[in-house]
DNA sequence: GACACAAGTTGAACACGTTCAAGAAGGGCG
DNA sequence: CGCCCTTCTTGAACGTGTTCAACTTGTGTC
């Protein structure tokens, strides 16, 4: 309670056409660098000089140099989105819908992986307004849980009807485990996480199914209940 | 690949008995630093003053601010160790040993939770070798992997013979995934870890014993292979 | 056009983690 | 004791993220 300095000042958002201008100049300049020299070789100073401002002119946007990792998220959630939107329109299938838009996650998030890593550490933090779970990410996170929505909305799958409102959230926390793992996976082009997807899809999809058993219905009533205590 | 600043320098045991001295000085003045003021607001600085020692020397033993964490660690986990024997000793009921195990783990955390938000951030990193899955970390991490291998041998649980060699590191990843929990978890005392603790080892008790009926032996089968997969 | 106020911009200054060249302490050996 | 070598210790200096009081630019109002 008594921890961290978390930077608080939500920099607001710029009034002035000649802001917008100023701030997306500094956002480019610095995803740009991140993606050249990595993050923490990325210095405010360089970002500042690259985008011809001075250094103070970047915290006038950003309260801090982590904000500027807020912008990258928005911005993989928006490609995500976009990345998912055919195989929504294609597949009626439960499991093809999950392992696609997952999928379509990592696609997007793959040229980045070498400076993602950087980003999952403030991520990590509990108090950073930049983890997941955070206020101040509800933004884009509910958009995320959304997504999973849909997945499941346009499936033909039939789903425990005390399970289904839980299931987005629950599928929004399993691609956040799928993103931790890529995160930690070190195999030549991320291949393990992608075997993680095709293998644990399915697993997902019978669990699903397996839901409406009469004989499983205590288990599932069992984890329902879990679920709902550990819910804020 | 190109990225972080990692630092590597393991910087040595001391090799005198006044080299001890000062480590285990700088060592206790820091935790205590940490517990009064927070990780953040400790700085190196202090922690010297504190000790009476120059800022370099600090660095002459812990490689940087981070290492002194990796000792909370090593401290932790040898406590996680003693506050586990009693449970161990007196049970043989699969479920209330692990149960034990658990509750004893979050014990042991719980009068640092304020500051070991913080220090999960750095143990987030995947590059960092304060990762609990780092080769850095591969002592501690085999010790509290041994430490649920004993849950599973001194209980009287049957466990399917395939799954039976793998059960210890699973079981461990269950208790990082609790620790993450924890570590998020702002309810009074933690109280919800301890629900999920509660709510949670009975599921994986049934599911463990589930686990040899011929009915889901595909399942145990395919969720085996995927995890040999993603095994390094 | 002149004034006022908000929006945007500047760069020097600060605190912090970290480095390193220089030196002090200690101990074994003649 | 005098010498050498390892171990330990020092604190000034560097690069970084961040702050802030002062300044400049733009915009609406009369």
């Amino acid at each position: 309670m008594t921890e961290q300095t978390a930077p608080t000042t939500a920099a607001g958002e710029p009034a002035t056409a000649r802001g917008e201008q100023t701030r997306q100049l500094i956002v480019d300049t610095a995803m740009r660098l991140f993606r050249e020299r990595g993050y923490a070789r990325t210095t405010m100073r360089a970002i500042a000089q690259e985008a011809g401002v001075a250094v103070g002119n970047a915290y006038y946007y950003f309260g801090s140099k982590e904000h500027l990792i807020q912008e990258f998220y928005a911005r993989s959630q928006v490609e995500h989105r976009a990345a998912a939107e055919p195989v929504l329109h294609r597949e009626d299938d439960f499991a093809a819908r999950l392992a696609g838009v997952l999928h379509a996650g990592i696609d997007v998030l793959t040229p980045s992986h070498s400076f993602a890593a950087s980003f999952f550490k403030t991520a990590a933090e509990p108090t950073s307004p930049l983890s997941p779970f955070s206020a101040e990410s509800s933004g884009p996170r509910q958009a995320a849980i959304g997504l999973f929505a849909e997945v499941l909305d346009g499936s033909t799958a039939r789903v425990d009807p005390e399970l289904r409102p839980h299931l987005p959230e629950l599928l929004w926390l399993a691609y956040m485990g799928v993103v931790l793992y890529w995160v930690y996976d070190r195999s030549p082009g991320q291949a393990r996480t992608r075997k993680l997807i095709d293998g644990a899809v399915p697993l997902v999809d019978r669990l699903v199914g397996l839901s409406r058993l009469r004989v499983l219905r205590p288990v599932t009533r069992q984890v329902l209940d879990l679920i709902r205590t550990l819910r804020h």
